[in-house]
RNA sequence: GCCUGGGUAGCUCAGCUGGCAGAGCAGCUCAUUCGUAAUGAGCAGGUCAGGGGUUCGAAUCCCCUCCCAGGCUCCA
């Protein structure tokens, strides 16, 4: 029997019988890669390990501890939940289940319309166990399109992904069919599913997974079509790596910025304001008051000027703007004043900047014209949509538009970049990646000529950026393109927070103009952005990234003062008047509880600076120090030395965590 | 908007197949005066989300509405 050579990820060759699979090179490297083993990556593309080599392939074996092998258990662990759903529900449909970040999910159709209950997971998880203790194998198959169409002749949404890969549609469905012939992998007699596959070799290779909940969706993300069960599981390589993802989610709900926001009092969305609608309280009026302060100061200092406008106007400001062709859907319902006259609550400020703009003749000696606005907008979100402070119905933008000269446009946009990068990073956050967001596929005003012109400057800014880029095409807002810059969290979650959009198309629907220096009128071009996207959303972000302990300068109480016992109450107010004279936000609780009872409340309140005072401190002018994060107190430190300190950190926009490098 | 699951005191929750609405924490009052994560006692607190229905009787069963959570769609 001759032997056929393949080459191995580190470029060295092997040599393995003719008609080896990837499963036997695999055993021929070693007896725990074997053991490890779940697909192939043969000359680039992801098999099973049972496809048959040819001399001159390349091979890397794909195991468990790697995205790909990831992808691959939780797919097979997809296709073990459809088995299970099937036999607990004979006659159950099911549509596609591909793997996802963390997991997979599958949609299915159950016979009488019937639904799932949280109730049936723990079932379906049971019935998977058994199949994976079966350790059934997957066995592909290839079938050509019409024997396809009659193995899955009760499977209405694989006939429909079926013929539509067959008639050159649906491409979409990449993990279920892959083009030119139909291929199912088959687990028993009475189980197969369409798929493209890899697969694991068998159902006893997978285990470490959990069914988390189940949830409607439509078929093919469409709306309009019919609305499946679709049940969403998480698995891993591993019981450890399972457990971590699980404690992941559990810090995840920790910091959930609608929980500590109540437990921290900084907030709420009082019913009788309706979904979407939240009030500030003190504590979480001064975040927001610090944080808003520290951006005008920014704004200022970058040249920009302020402005104002009303909440509320006449629709024929949104006809002129586009916004209600555009938009309408998203924007409430207009009051009718003054005999049938409309106004609309505003879901933008854009069309009032252009407004400010053309309220004379500008000279091209003005731009960049920079109007920045605190604008508070209302958006009609749909019911379901709404989540916290990050998905409302209204909220403030640190909103601006830039007018500029086409020529000024990308030293602008790139000046614009740097700006936003370094104010986010003054609030902690410094882990960004960017994306970029093309035009949206019919629903765009503009000819084509400019977006091209957009879009492309955009891109170049953000590659002279040297910041990671991704492409988000069809993103973009109807009136032009966006960089967002997208943030990563203190335990890795991305956010998107701040957008720049280019406008060629505002600028022209409004007429503005500016006279050039050659004296002729021209067109500005208008830059729209928002930097923290909305103040609200921009919170949320902050209390879930710091877990609620702010950083000194932004936390609504700095310090908090304690007497030992009330006759140090003499000493504490000298204090206290001490720390509000040096522009300290400190509170006091009297003694009327035991230390350790008014200490326990402040941890729990998340105060950076606890200040215990007691008889020596009184005598020596100190204070004893318990910054938030230890438990080793701090005896004995001059009051002068502690607020010094404590400036330097705000100035620093530090944290006592920070401090102790923790 | 759609699917699933929820809504009992400020918060977290108990309350069984329909039969007197409860606990802990928080709050208030009084006592306690204490050196680094919960002092004690007492008091107050509810249209069981709202409305309708079934029933001798509804927090509990049915219907409608509102609100919340997780998804889908959409999106800052």
């Amino acid at each position: 029997m001759s032997n056929i050579t393949v080459q191995l990820p580190d470029g060295s060759l092997r040599e393995v019988p003719t008609g080896a699979t990837a499963a036997d090179l695999a055993v021929a490297i070693g007896r725990r890669l074997a053991g490890d083993a779940l697909a192939a990556r043969v000359n680039g593309i992801l098999c099973d390990l049972g496809t048959p080599l040819s001399d001159g392939d390349t091979v890397s074996i794909v195991t468990p501890a790697s995205d790909e092998g990831r992808d691959v258990l939780r797919h097979s662990t997809a296709h073990v939940m459809a088995q299970a759903v099937v036999r607990l529900w004979p006659g159950a449909q099911f549509a596609i289940g591909p793997a996802i970040t963390d997991g997979f999910y599958y949609d299915f159709r159950l016979p009488n319309d019937a639904r799932f209950s949280d109730d049936d997971l723990e079932r379906i998880e049971s019935e998977m166990r058994t199949i994976i203790a079966e350790n059934q194998p997957f066995q592909r198959e290839e079938h050509t399109y019409d024997e396809g169409l009659a193995l899955f002749a009760d499977q209405p949404f694989k006939v429909e992904i079926i013929s539509g890969v067959r008639d050159g549609r649906g491409g979409d469905d990449e993990s279920e069919v892959s083009g030119s012939l139909v291929t199912s992998y088959r687990n028993t007699d009475s189980f197969r599913d369409l798929c493209r596959g890899p697969h694991v070799p068998a159902t006893g290779r997978l285990g470490h997974f959990k069914l988390m909940r189940v949830a409607g969706a439509y078929w093919r993300g469409d709306e309009h079509r019919e609305q499946l069960q679709r049940v969403y599981g998480t698995a891993w390589e591993s019981a450890e790596a399972l457990a971590t993802h699980l404690e992941f989610l559990e810090e995840a709900a920790r910091r959930d910025h609608r929980i500590l926001g109540r437990e921290l009092d900084l907030f709420s969305f009082p019913a009788e304001l309706g979904p979407g609608l939240s009030v500030f309280h003190p504590r979480g009026g001064t975040v927001r008051r610090v944080i808003e302060e520290y951006s005008r100061s920014r704004h200022v200092a970058a040249d920009y000027e302020f402005v104002y406008s009303p909440h509320i106007t006449k629709s024929v400001l949104f006809e002129t703007s586009g916004h209600l062709d555009w938009f309408s859907e998203d924007m409430y319902p207009p009051m009718e004043l003054d005999e049938g006259q409309a106004y609309y609550l505003k879901p933008m400020n854009c069309p009032f900047h252009v407004l400010i703009f053309k309220a004379r003749q500008r000279s091209f000696r003005e731009l960049p014209l920079r109007l920045f606005e605190f604008g508070s907008v209302y958006r009609y979100e749909k019911s379901g949509a709404v989540h916290g402070l990050t998905r409302v119905r209204g909220m403030t933008q640190d909103d601006a538009h830039i007018f500029c000269t086409r020529s000024q446009m990308r030293d602008e946009l790139a000046n614009l970049l740097t700006f936003v990068l370094d104010l986010l990073r003054d609030f902690g956050l410094d882990d960004f990646y960017l994306e970029l967001s093309t035009r949206p596929e019919g629903k765009a005003v503009g000819s084509d000529e400019d977006w091209q012109v957009a879009e492309a400057t955009l891109a170049d800014v953000a590659r002279a950026a040297g910041i990671e880029t991704v492409r988000d095409e069809g993103g973009g807002a109807f009136y032009g393109p966006k960089i967002s810059v997208q943030a990563r969290d203190a335990i890795g979650r991305t956010h998107q927070l701040s957008t720049i959009q280019l406008d060629f198309q505002l600028p022209a629907r409004f007429d503005a103009e500016y006279v050039s220096s050659d004296n002729h009128r021209e067109r500005p071009v208008m830059i729209h952005r928002a930097l923290f996207g909305s103040v609200e959303r921009f919170i949320a972000i902050l209390v879930e990234h710091y877990a609620g302990n702010f950083p000194t300068w932004m936390a609504p109480e700095q310090v908090r003062v304690l007497g030992v016992r009330d006759d140090h109450d003499e000493y504490v107010d000298k204090v206290r008047r001490r720390l509000r004279a040096a522009g300290l936000r400190v509170v006091v609780e009297t003694a009327n509880e035991p230390l350790g009872a008014r200490i326990r409340r402040a941890k729990v309140e998340k105060v950076p600076y606890i200040l215990v005072v007691g008889d020596s401190d009184v005598a020596e002018g100190t204070v004893g120090v318990n910054s938030r994060g230890s438990d080793t107190p701090e005896r004995g430190v001059d009051l002068d030395e502690f607020i010094s300190r404590l400036g330097d950190e705000i100035a620093s926009h530090g944290s006592p965590e920070r401090r102790r490098g923790t």
